[in-house]
DNA sequence: TTGATTTGTTAGCTATATCTAACATTATAT
DNA sequence: ATATAATGTTAGATATAGCTAACAAATCAA
């Protein structure tokens, strides 16, 4: 049970959101990816019928355990795109910031693994490997670079 | 008017085989992209009213001025990537090939152009710039390659 | 040359993802 | 406490992109 490009957009936003803020509301979420609240509502029932979210009408949205691993993951795939884009190609923050959000949705994990080892590589990060997998845990020098 | 995906994979799949087969039928296009002739019904009507295509029910299928040149820049898009992919990364070509056909098309025309650059560079197939663009001509050493 | 096979088309269905407009609920301010 | 504003939901529409099933046209073989 694969996420649609537009599921993963929407669990993104909500674990961005999430951890900026305490409380997350369907416009807010409608204002950042300028959609209307009609297609967010549509959209967190779709995350919750995955069990990625818990949510009543009304209330909370909230990551299961699942959903945030997932969110996660996502967020670290977009990460390292742009770390690529960015630091290697040279590319603006802001064209980086919208083509990673894109590139990272249709890469395989061992791609994306290949990409931030050899970006890490080039940048000079690690002699050889940082030892960064998606699957695990974020590469502590991208976390202090925030990239 | 952008194309969708969706559209490009057939306006490239009609590319690639007007380069080997001089009749190009439904049937084929519906097997190389593992699709029902219904679908690629709907999709080559599309494309001709896009204009990219000139087609007649029962009839031979040709692509315009305008199709050949969009089908050879998202054909030399893909070549980018996939010599990204390859000769940088260490993907395998299948894999590659299935990868670099999704990232191509998010990718703007200067990110494309950055990432040949890098690519060539890389490889030491220009000492700085290969000159390739992807409104222009396909370079030659990647012709050459033939990636 | 005509029957069978291949190829192409059409109609109608499904699912996703969006929208607008109308309505419902909750929060806020006075 | 209640009117207003903000927020959230629902219903119904549209567009894309796929499917199956039935049909039509073209090709091929005997």
């Amino acid at each position: 049970m694969d996420l649609t490009n537009s599921q993963e957009e929407y669990l993104k936003t909500i674990y961005i959101l999430k951890n900026t803020k305490n409380e997350i509301r369907v416009t807010e979420i409608a204002n950042k990816l300028g959609k209307t609240k009609a297609s967010v509502n549509n959209a967190i029932n779709s995350l919750k019928q995955e069990k990625l979210i818990n949510y009543e009408p009304y209330g909370q949205i909230e990551l299961t355990k699942e959903g945030e691993s997932l969110a996660r993951k996502i967020v670290e795939a977009n990460d390292i795109v742009k770390l690529f884009l960015i630091e290697i190609l040279g590319s603006t923050d802001e064209n980086a910031e919208n083509e990673a959000k894109a590139i990272k949705t249709v890469l395989s994990d061992d791609t994306l693994n290949k990409l931030a080892r050899y970006t890490h590589k080039e940048l000079g990060l690690s002699s050889l490997d940082c030892g960064y997998d998606i699957n695990n845990q974020r590469c502590i020098e991208c976390a202090r670079r925030n990239v």
